[in-house]
DNA sequence: TTGTAAGCGTTATCAG
DNA sequence: CTGATAACGCTTACAA
């Protein structure tokens, strides 16, 4: 009845290995100052009884606060943003006893300066380590060489950075999140022809190049009824909110059998109420399938509308759970598992959207 | 901006409240015995302090194993159940420190004599907490309020027991999974109009209900071209696999213009087989969308060969967390959060396939 | 190179 | 009703 269950402790250990409670942990945290012949023995004990270390018993003797630093953006994919510092902040209050401290600095405008300056200032030995959400750009990568070069563990967020020294990646697969933008394009399709149009933020940023290769890669394959227009690019619009609604309808006076459009980033409000416009407009339209990026208040209320058919996200649990689970695993050098770090590509339609 | 992380702990609260430490322990965890004047100073201070449980120190402090019993069906959703076998032993051996220990038991052909025998046995006092995977009949309702007079938490999986005493659910929104699944089937496809079939394990299941429901709200929604034929039963078939393969052919024989299939339940080796043979002889149903339930390696490989177009699917991972997560929490009396427990619905198409 | 002993924050078992 | 005090399994000075 009782517990049948009893774990092997490290008393176990050490009588079984014959040395003290000590050396067994010197063995079992890999600390200097221990016998070849004497580490034997304790690892031999680990074997014979099946030991598996108790992490809670050693959080709280460790009694030690792990501060890690997010690095997010500010200036764009701002509903995504705002939503990933809220579910932060939430996890932290959440996982308060787990002896975790995070720090969220927004980028303002992305000033690779203003992220190096953070880097070098505040990081040296207050952080344990960081999450870095940024373009590839040669600043950042100096920036994460910079923190990684004082053995500060380092992760790439939603978009990599290979360049860099960064211990892991974590955010979705681009080229897969392409191919499946394009094959519920394309394969669901009423005709399986017709003109593709692309939107993007940026159109040479690595995570939109990646979408977009996925996306070519799929239509390609699939048929050839399909034709790829010139990517539009969000990013040179000016502030004017006509300014896009004008680009899209001289698009679609050009060509009058556009079947499908992705939105590679995200879905801003120009962007949304422009395509609102277009589907409910032209009857015509409302065969296009429309599909964007990341579940955010705008896009669900385009799903809900109809404005939107699919959205593709990357899910904001997981990645802050594998975020935080890496960091965590890569400071204490508990060499433990690292799980795959690439996160669920969703797909959203209005009929499985989650509670906000 | 120090260590100013450290939290108070019970002494902390001792202090302030002008009590001892098991005072405070009796307070925190509604021991009886305590004056009500008393508790109100340890509850302030609590406030004041912005006290917050480290539920690590508790767990070692306390010690005890958690056996939670799972009890699954054996002879149906073959590979759903086999994987979701395999991930509770990973999730044991993953959270052995947490002192954790799971029973997993099969239900031969779901006889109700047989769960409810263990469930009268076994229980008991060896067992904190049931999960139980079963249909809705009168014996395993009865089975599980039999539990429950015994104050052990009880969860059901995958398929609700919303007429039994059972604490939650937890699985997917079946209702949403078939609207979902008429989304997929309807709005994507080519000519907005045909046939559309529905096969499942057994028609009078309440899952299956459910999602039937929802199919058919969204189909009735979306457009008047959709008819939706009769059910066609897996569970009448015989064993020879050529029956299912007779039954379709008939369908397909009275009905040219089939254009969507719903598999509601899981998709055996059989009908898979049959649904390949269909999608690769006649040209004419490539075009034919089909969708299944669940991501087994059987149905990834419809998905890679082209004979599904998508499976709607509920995560294991998820599943499992939760349900571990409100087991312990139930048992804990720690009356915290209990987060939604209704998982995501996966969809999954040949582009977005998590690794296996 | 190894051992001893004092905590870490909570719970549990006693006495008062 | 309340208060000492000893675990729980592990880490970490400090000794030896």
């Amino acid at each position: 009845m009782k517990d049948l269950f009893i774990k092997p402790t490290i008393n176990d250990l050490a009588r079984e290995a014959g040395v003290s409670l000590a050396t067994v942990d010197r063995v079992m945290n890999n600390r200097p100052g221990v016998r070849d012949a004497t580490i034997m023995r304790v690892r031999h004990a680990v074997e014979k009884l099946g030991y598996v270390r108790n992490t809670a018993a050693a959080s709280l003797a460790r009694s030690r606060f792990l501060h890690f630093l997010f690095i997010l953006p500010d200036h764009r994919d701002d509903a995504f943003c705002l939503e990933l510092t809220r579910r932060l902040h939430d996890y932290e209050a959440t996982m308060i006893w787990q002896c975790l401290h995070l720090t969220i600095l927004k980028a303002p405008n992305f000033e690779p300066q203003t992220i190096k300056k953070w880097v070098t200032d505040i990081v040296p030995d207050r952080i344990d380590g960081v999450a870095l959400f940024a373009p590839e750009t040669p600043p950042v990568r100096d920036a994460i060489d910079h923190i990684r070069a004082r053995g500060i563990a380092t992760v790439a967020l939603v978009s990599d950075q290979p360049s860099s020294t960064r211990d892991y990646f974590i955010g979705i697969d681009n080229v897969a999140a392409g191919r499946t933008a394009a094959r519920l394009i394309t394969r669901f399709h009423p005709h399986r022809q017709g003109r593709l149009l692309v939107i993007t933020g940026a159109r040479l940023e690595r995570n939109h190049l990646e979408r977009r290769f996925g996306f070519d890669c799929v239509v390609r394959e699939t048929s050839s009824g399909f034709t790829v227009l010139p990517t539009v690019e969000m990013k040179r619009m000016g502030k004017d909110p006509q300014e896009i609604h004008k680009a899209l309808a001289h698009i679609f006076r050009r060509d009058r059998d556009i079947s499908g459009i992705y939105v590679s980033g995200g879905l801003g409000p120009d962007l949304a109420a422009c395509l609102r416009h277009l589907k409910q407009t032209h009857a015509h339209h409302r065969k296009m399938m429309i599909v964007a990026h990341e579940l955010t208040p705008l896009s669900r209320q385009a799903l809900e509308d109809g404005t939107l058919d699919a959205v593709i996200s990357q899910n904001q649990e997981d990645l802050i759970r594998n975020t935080i689970d890496v960091l965590r695993t890569k400071v204490d050098e508990t060499s433990a598992h690292l799980a795959d770090n690439h996160l669920r590509i969703d797909i959203f339609l209005k009929d499985n959207m989650p509670l906000p």
